[in-house]
DNA sequence: GTATCCGTGATTGCATCCAATCTCAACAGG
DNA sequence: CCTGTTGAGATTGGATGCAATCACGGATAC
């Protein structure tokens, strides 16, 4: 390893040490500190978290099934990367299971809840910081999703939004999209069609939202095609 | 232990341990000799594939990801079970996706390859055995699926399956499922559909299909409260 | 100048060993 | 008779070390 990693984490011996490394790289992925086609390092990673590299093994075979990382026998692991076709896929995918997860969520929002998710979609129209908004976004979608008592779709849901992290922020970055008044009017549409338990109009407008986002990447084929190293 | 399990596989040092292991394990859950709520201990199926606990815990950990397992920590690994509930869970996102994998798959299967799903969906109408129907049924899907060029997607019907394998079964046990017309009828329904090139009518049989099984499970709901040694 | 073939260093895969934690049954107390 | 506790055995979690494999640069042939 290049330089000397200072440990991010105190030493722990609570029995999950592979649980904490999987959600340390995976937020790290997602928050772009680990770019798509980067390069893992178990060595180094085992020395970043002060572990050895049984549990880096682990949290990156978890990372795998999640479809974060790419694992390559006898070779290494990289960040995923996805294809333009590959990226669509999932979001036609988001765009069949979200409405359903928002439609077991809603019976379960209440008044403040919804109230929270307006404030949300607000101080989202208002922030000129990318990051902020893609956070906010992300908070958004997972608060009207926070009624589901689910065991499945969430996970499910949590890893396609995981897997096309990258490529929302890199849109984010290209297209301005806190400036793009329908994001924000498609939210408000959840958020009343929510307030009005009117499931339908909930579920046809998260669709049709994750749509228009789909074919706006498709539209900046760009994105996919950065040089950086990558796994075949 | 009990009794000293013979080596399955014959000792390969191909590098990729785990990925064997995690095979062999899931195809155990999914045939029926794990069944829900059984422990597995990593000593005993290390012994049984001639291998070290290590690739076994790393297997366990993607078996884990991929909903068949469940892992708590420092106490042990158990096959998952399902509650109705969540079984439903799963048949409902089923009825979302599959349609969408499907439209994907149609235009790529040839006219050979929709004769032989006719040929699948008759043997299961035609078999007695119910270890034989549930391995024709899920051929069958699996082939009308095949023409899809998907990365995530298939996997994530795969996985779909798997999770409820276990209660297919129970369901086709309880119910002598190869007698019930219906069931033969939406398969030659989909063939027609495939062969006539209509994604509409396609999607919708699937659609109907996977929910009439889901009500029909809902309606048993003894399937899902057999006592067995079970994780919390 | 280009393509092919090693050989060395880096990296991964796995087995073994030790520490930490949980399970479970026997036992003491109420 | 029932409930809470405790200690031995079983089981999991993680660190270390070694063998196998791969990437990559330099040398050689054409």
């Amino acid at each position: 390893m290049s330089e000397a990693a200072p440990r991010v984490a105190p030493i722990t011996r609570d029995g999950n040490t592979s649980a904490r490394v999987a959600d340390a790289i995976r937020e790290a992925i997602l928050d772009g500190t680990y770019p798509p086609g980067s390069r893992l390092r178990q060595e180094e990673i085992a020395g970043r978290f002060g572990a050895s590299r049984v549990p880096v093994r682990e949290a990156l075979k978890v990372l795998e099934a999640d479809g974060l990382v790419t694992l390559v026998a006898n070779t290494g692991a990289w960040v995923s990367r996805l294809t333009l076709a590959e990226c669509e896929e999932v979001y036609q995918t988001r765009e069949r299971v979200e409405p359903l997860l928002l439609r077991m969520s809603a019976p379960h929002l209440d008044t403040d809840a919804i109230d929270r998710l307006e404030v949300l979609a607000t101080r989202m129209a208002e922030t000129d910081d990318v990051e902020e908004f893609l956070r906010l976004d992300r908070e958004f979608h997972a608060a009207t999703y926070a009624g589901a008592e689910t065991l499945v779709l969430g996970d499910l849901v949590t890893r396609l939004w995981g897997a096309t992290q990258p490529y929302r922020r890199a849109y984010t970055l290209l297209i301005d999209a806190h400036r793009q008044r329908i994001v924000h009017d498609e939210h408000h549409m959840i958020v009343t069609a929510l307030r009005e338990n009117d499931l339908e109009s909930a579920e046809r407008t998260v669709e049709s939202h994750i749509r228009r986002t789909r074919r706006l990447l498709a539209a900046h084929p760009e994105i996919f095609t950065d040089a950086a190293p990558a796994a075949p």
